[in-house]
DNA sequence: CGCCCCATGTAAGACGTTACATGATTGA
DNA sequence: TCAATCATGTAACGTCTTACATGGGGCG
């Protein structure tokens, strides 16, 4: 009952909060997108959609239409939707950001929708919070590594800084942009 | 015998080839670096080093230190870094960009203790060339999601453009320093 | 009729995660 | 002697990958 869900779990869960969809749908979604990372497997994607149905996050419910084969369609379920914006709205942690930023860019991405603007904002700031310790953190490592590591095991950590730096950046552009739009919203 | 050899296991082998350590050793140097993403948990490390040395690409050899327990210290073999080169030096694919740059920044970490400077800058430069289209790609995709896709959506496709930007740069000044680095030393 | 696309799935195998087990040594 | 650290592993479990299976429908 009580199972974690896997990152395509979640990819899963938003794509079909935004519209409910078929497996097939959310392969080729997968599969013609950026989200190519997670998975377009039909032995990843069907297995998840069971798991999901089964923690009563989703409802698949079979489509007759005329002549096709069949086709279900899975929705999200009220408990799937509080489950969503709970995994939405967690505090950014350092291990977000050190175990790959895709999972933090996900529900980013699924924010709006789900939560709603203000939520955005709210993970955007949190971000920009975590990424400032972590950059400094960054720093001494490169300090630490510069007199014995080869050039490129150093250049190598610079570029993992720079793409941190570029994403406190973003991070910053992003909250101008939500901040313009609500303001705007508002008044 | 021609099993693939999985992220870790490359990982491993590319420490090994800079030292020769034993399981614990490797597991510290995870746990106490950047590299903490190739997972520090025994439960992979040490299959993961017994299938290197199935295939032969590494060798233990039991140390018996006074008094201390046991500890086999690992070495890669002349056929282990005929493979870690081979992996090093394959060309830059439009996969390796979208599925993770861990993979490649790792081979590039290794590249110039492994193979030499020179083959340091032929990756840079193969990532160049691999970077350009992406992002022309990735440009496209903004251009069509942004009609349909909420703000967050389109940030989120913004926020890793930007990073593939950032790594263009970064890839361009690590070229400027190895081709500084290689004419002073030729000269 | 044969072929390709829709749409769903299953089976085998590899890998990683978590948690536990073991045993020896060092230090309080 | 008790705990912590060194050092190595195993077992259970879940998930992903790859490859295959199935079966209807449209089309030439």
């Amino acid at each position: 009952m009580n199972a974690e869900i896997s990152s395509l779990g979640y990819a899963l869960l938003g794509l079909l909060h935004g519209k409910p969809s078929s497996g097939y749908d959310l392969r080729k979604i997968f599969s013609s997108t950026a989200m190519r990372t997670y998975s377009d497997s039909p032995g990843a994607i069907y297995p998840a959609l069971r798991r999901l149905e089964r923690e009563g996050m989703i409802r698949g419910s079979v489509e007759e239409r005329s002549g096709l084969r069949r086709r279900q369609v899975f929705r999200v379920t009220p408990r799937g939707l509080v489950e969503l914006r709970r995994w939405i709205m967690l505090p950014i942690t350092h291990d977000d950001l050190t175990s790959g930023l895709k999972m933090v860019m996900l529900r980013f991405a699924f924010s709006e929708n789900a939560v709603g603007a203000t939520a955005s904002l709210e993970i955007l700031r949190s971000m920009e919070a975590a990424l400032r310790p972590h950059l400094r953190e960054l720093g001494q490592k490169l300090e630490e590594i510069r007199p014995v590591a080869p050039t490129s095991g150093r250049l190598a950590l610079e570029c993992g800084i720079r793409s941190y730096e570029s994403l406190l950046q973003w991070s910053r552009y992003a909250i101008s942009i939500y901040e313009k739009q609500l303001k705007g919203e508002s008044s």
